[in-house]
DNA sequence: GTACATATATGGTAACACCACATATGGAGT
DNA sequence: ACTCCATATGTGGTGTTACCATATATGTAC
């Protein structure tokens, strides 16, 4: 079953997609993630935290520590500019991938 | 750019869905493949033949080899009965998965 | 006789999600 | 007090798999 493969790559798409208005943290992101595809995409955190940091590395997310009483640090990510672009550039590459799957596989556009 | 990981996986959709009606042998499905989706996926060869050996151990494609005189021997490939089990099932992960791209990453419906 | 399309094949590499496990804090239940 | 769960971040090792480079073999066109 490819569901893990097709999870390979879109974890990036997610990413910058849920912090292109507002800067979150990693485990936010995870359970955002998992809430609002209704369970069907879960990404572990042996994925997520490394994704985070190859983002951070590749200056298209920006990460900083948050510190507060009474609760763990957590570090909060916002999309840089570089981010925005490869975001949009991603969105479109995702469309067109989507398309052809679509198209070749005879799945009614969903 | 995560291109080439979104193509894992999606692979065996393909392939499964081009012989759900007739049989090909791999090179064609290569063809196919990049003539259905306008350039937009591009299996090579080191992808598409040990896939096509994975798919056939794994009981979900049926291989014969077919020898015509002046041509090269090919091997075509038929979706079996459990492969045509598979194709429904996958057609319907696919479909939830990119549904739910598509709701986060904020795509319209494409 | 060279170049290209057709057709199948494989050893090695890189990428990356996952498993299992680890650390640390706070709140709810018993 | 103690257990369990949710929150929050972190990592060494593994498995899968698309790709690179390269190889073999046939037919057609220039």
């Amino acid at each position: 079953m490819p569901e893990r493969e097709w999870k390979k790559g879109s974890a990036e798409l997610l990413i910058l997609s849920l912090i292109e208005h507002e800067q979150r943290h990693g485990y936010e992101l995870g359970k955002l993630i998992e809430s609002r595809s209704k369970g069907v995409l879960r990404f572990h955190v042996a994925s997520l935290y490394p994704l985070l940091y190859r983002l951070e590395k590749r200056g298209w997310i920006d990460g900083r520590w948050v510190e507060k009483a009474g609760q763990r640090r957590r570090r909060y990510y916002r999309l840089t500019a570089e981010g925005k672009k490869v975001l949009a550039a991603q969105r479109k590459t995702w469309t067109a991938f989507a398309e052809a799957i679509n198209r070749i596989a005879g799945v009614q556009h969903a």
